[in-house]
RNA sequence: GGCGCGGUAGCUCAGUUGGUUAGAGCGAUCGACUCAUAAUCGAUAGGUCGGGAGUUCAAGUCUCCCCCACGCCA
């Protein structure tokens, strides 16, 4: 039995995350984890909120509630709504976990025994009506060069010059509006990557199956320029893990925290333990310690394409300055963008489809399929409601859907609802199951190298496969001169139905329970042998017919829904 | 402006280390079937693989130049 940590790339806590963050990470890697435990093997799947930072704080001042509240509310809609959409998470953990703040400390800690972190002092903007330093982007004034008056401290939107906070003329809070400013000096602690450089540069080297897009991105990072930079690590902000040296305190660091970036990735590790103490003291170093258990685990990370430096770099660094032998991701997955109909998804914007949104539509198995099987993989990919209507019609309620409508509904009105015996499988289900070997083993090499929309077309055809069997094998003709065939024809009918429900489950976990449901079987094992998967349902056994599996998604709804989603969200 | 990823049938996309008549699904057209959610099955049509030059016995696949779209950065 193989063993698999696989962690999704943890949704910022401000808001509900729309379509295309959903396809970007938390959806494949549940498709793979599903996958993985279908097949028997030993799965650990973690996602968490990423609660800390500027934005949060903005976000919970403009709902009115303190931030810590804030998290929390927020955590608990989004766990609801990734539920929702059947996110399979072991555990749904939050980067403000106790469990976290301990280990980013000890991280820090020993990352400063290394000689890894720098003290630098850099002088920042403070904002006496806010009570707060103001980073860059939440200042604004009028720039120097082309007197635009919303440019930010870091850089004019109009004339794209780049500025320093001090530039601008009039300079304002970004978050208050308040003028009574004033520059005062901070230290900070940096964490010394151009130290590790060169181990880094090695690691992405020895990893050959990564794909072009994740090596590319890494590599860039290390060689533009002046090679891979020391990354600030702390911030003079309330919100977020108060710095400390292990379980020391840090002269001169008092009444900062780390910064949001340093304490995300922490709680990849972090989460096993709150997956742990919530299991009442499961063993989690065992999954991420190699001198604790770690050694067989592979350990693959799911993110969107703009979170591949910080996987590939940052985080590495952390683990590899520790000295301690963390688990370090095996394989990496990342996505492209989702596009929705000719521009980008937008949360700030308030463009696109929100998770919420589309589970109030949609079963989440509709989502899932078109998602999938339209995953931006090679390249950013497209969203329009034509592409989904027809993607889900046919697939989905036409070629799957109604498979199992024609079947069930033939053998209730011949035979009955319970499975018909007589006759024995000839050539032409010798064929069919040859054919169904061959394609079974495609879609699980493809599951396995995480090809999701190659995986998806498999299936697709798996499922195919027995519409074309029923149209040469003709039970409804079969049965008027030899109804022992036919029955030996539904039967095999029958139990592709069982053997959907169990390939389809990664994908569509809901209707592959109603398939299974239908057929009253409980738990249908992964098929290891075709032959023995297609006569698993004995004659006699009892079925019920389902109601339709998928209803179509009719022109006007689709109208509708375009004429509904074509703005911004309120 | 620099860098990155792409530009393959009407649409969405596959095309390993260069090698027989460039593939799939959808859509379109025609036919078959009638058990089923007017579903299914089969067949056909459709591309000078962004443009140009080069390397090679052979290039969608390598090299160079250019054009276009998108993204990142300064």
């Amino acid at each position: 039995m193989q063993r698999h940590l696989i962690t999704s790339a943890i949704p910022y806590i401000n808001g509900i995350k729309h379509l295309g963050n959903l396809i970007g990470s938390q959806l494949p890697a549940d498709l793979y984890a599903r996958f993985q435990r279908a097949r028997g093997n030993e799965v650990l799947f973690l996602c968490a909120t990423d609660e800390h930072g500027t934005p949060a704080e903005l976000a919970a001042a403009k709902a009115g509630k303190p931030v810590a509240e804030y998290c929390a509310e927020m955590h608990a809609v989004q766990a609801r709504i990734a539920d929702g959409f059947g996110l399979s998470f072991d555990h749904f953990g939050r980067s403000s976990s106790p469990q976290n703040h301990t280990l980013t400390q000890h991280f820090a800690g020993r990352l400063a025994d290394a000689g890894l972190i720098s003290e630098v002092s850099e002088k920042q903007v403070y904002s006496n009506a806010d009570g707060r330093y103001l980073p860059d982007r939440y200042i604004e004034g009028t720039c120097p060069n082309c007197a635009y008056d919303k440019a930010r401290g870091d850089q004019c939107e109009n004339c794209t010059k780049q500025l320093d906070p001090t530039d601008l003329i009039e300079p304002r809070s970004a978050i208050s509006g308040s003028t009574d400013l004033e520059v005062r000096e901070t230290k900070h602690l940096y964490l010394r990557q151009s130290a590790l450089k060169d181990d880094l540069d090695a690691w992405i080297d020895s990893k050959k199956d990564w794909p072009v897009l994740t090596t590319s991105i890494a590599k860039k990072w290390l060689h533009d320029g002046d090679g891979l930079q020391d990354r600030g690590i702390t911030r003079d902000l309330d919100w977020g893990i108060p710095v400390r040296r292990g379980d020391a305190d840090w002269p001169g660091m008092e009444g900062k925290v780390f910064y949001v970036w340093f304490d995300a990735p922490i709680e990849y590790i972090a989460c096993a333990g709150e997956w742990a103490d919530a299991q009442d003291g499961a063993n989690w170093e065992r999954w991420w310690r190699t001198d604790k258990g770690a050694d067989d685990v592979r350990y693959t990370q799911f993110m969107g394409k703009d979170n591949v430096p910080f996987h590939t770099l940052s985080f590495p660094a952390t683990i590899l300055g520790s000295g301690e032998p963390w688990k370090m991701v095996d394989h990496l997955k990342s996505f492209n963008y989702l596009n929705y109909d000719g521009g980008q998804f937008s949360t700030s914007q308030g463009r696109g489809i929100f998770m919420d949104q589309a589970l109030e539509l949609l079963p989440a198995d509709y989502w899932r399929w078109w998602l999938l099987s339209n995953c931006p993989e090679t390249s950013d990919s497209e969203f329009t409601w034509e592409l989904f209507q027809q993607g889900v019609n046919k697939d989905l309620a036409d070629v799957l859907g109604n498979f199992v409508s024609r079947v069930t509904k033939f053998c209730r009105s011949k035979f009955g609802e319970a499975v018909p015996s007589g006759g024995s499988y000839g050539p032409r289900e010798d064929a069919l199951i040859a054919d169904l070997d061959a394609r079974v083993a495609r879609y699980m090499a493809m599951m396995e190298a995480m090809e999701v929309r190659k995986s998806a077309q498999e299936l697709r055809a798996i499922w195919a496969a027995g519409n074309e069997y029923l149209q040469a094998a003709a039970p409804w003709s079969t049965i008027k001169e030899d109804t022992d065939t036919a029955a030996m024809q539904i039967r095999l009918g029958l139990n592709l139905i069982g053997l959907y429900a169990v390939l389809s489950s990664p994908f569509i976990p809901g209707a592959s329970k109603q398939m299974a449901d239908a057929l009253g079987m409980a738990d249908i094992p992964w098929p290891s042998d075709i032959r023995i998967a297609v006569e698993a349902i004995d004659a006699g056994h009892e079925f019920s017919v389902p109601e339709n599996l998928f209803a179509k998604i009719s022109d006007e709804d689709r109208a509708g829904w375009e004429a509904r989603f074509a703005g911004i969200r309120s």
